[in-house]
DNA sequence: ATATTATATCCGTATATGCGGATATATGAA
DNA sequence: TTCATATATCCGCATATACGGATATAATAT
C-alpha cells in the first residue's frame, strides 16, 4: 500500500539537515540522540526531520527499550536504491566526511545502552 | 567555480513539475513554448521553474533567435550524473510516461523554427 | 508509587516558494 | 518603424515548512 511518489523522496532529502542525517545512516542504525549529539541540535528538531524522512519512505525505525533506532529503509524498489547508492557516494565529502567523523568518535563510548 | 550543493538539486528535483520537466529533457532540447503546450501551463510558470532548474545546475540553455533551447546540462559531475540516470529510469512509468507521450505527438509538427 | 530518560508532538513565528496575470525585454518579420 | 512572438521578471497572495521551547507520551529505574 505503499504510494511511492519520487517528488516526496527528494524533498525528504532537499532539506541540508535531512541530507546529513541519511548519509550518516548509511554506516548503520541511529537514535534520535546519537544525531541530537553528531549535529549538535535540539531533540525536537531531529526527532521532527526522522519523521518526515519516515513518512517519505526513506527510513524505517524499530524500538528497543527507550530508544527508537532508525535505519535507511530496505527495499526492492529501484528508485530509492539508486539515491541510497548516492548517499554512500557522499560519505567522502563535506559536511558529510565531518559528521562521519564525528560519529566514528562517539561511537567508541558506549551508546544507548539501558 | 561552480558550488555544487547537494540539497539545492534535490530541492530542483522535489517539485511535481519540475521533475516532469526535467524527465522529459532525458529526451532531448526543449524549448519553453513546447513545455507550456505539453503540460498545459501558463508560459510565466514553466519560465519560472526553468529558472531554478538552472540556477540549481540540472539545465543549460542555448538560444536560438527567439526561442531558448534547455536540456540537460553535460557535466562530469558523478552526483549529477547519477540523478541523470534515475530520471531516465523513472520514463516508463507515470506520469512522466504520458507527458513522453505528449511529447512524441507535437514532436510530429514541426516546433520552433522561426 | 515517583523520577529519569528518550522520543513525539504542539505551538506561534519566520521564511521559502508556488501560483498566474501583468509587464518588460529581446528577437525577427512586415 | 511597428507588430508579433518567445521568454523573463515583477507583483500580491496563498501555502508549506523550518525553527526550537514547552508539553505529552512511553519505557525503565529506584
Amino acid at each position: 500500500m505503499l504510494e511511492l511518489k519520487e517528488n516526496i523522496i527528494f524533498k525528504a532529502l532537499s532539506e541540508p539537515i535531512r541530507l546529513r542525517i541519511v548519509v550518516l545512516l548509511t554506516k548503520g542504525e541511529l537514535c534520535v540522540c546519537d544525531l541530537t549529539e553528531i549535529l549538535s541540535l535540539p531533540q525536537s528538531t531531529i526527532s521532527r526531520h526522522m519523521s518526515r524522512l519516515k513518512t517519505a519512505g526513506m527510513v524505517a525505525d524499530r524500538r528497543e527499550g527507550r530508544w527508537i533506532h532508525y535505519r535507511l529503509k530496505e527495499t526492492d524498489n529501484v528508485f530509492i536504491n539508486s539515491l541510497k547508492r548516492i548517499l554512500f557516494s557522499l560519505q567522502n565529502q563535506p559536511p558529510y566526511k565531518d559528521d562521519l567523523s564525528k560519529l566514528a568518535e562517539i561511537s567508541k563510548k558506549i551508546r544507548c545502552s539501558p
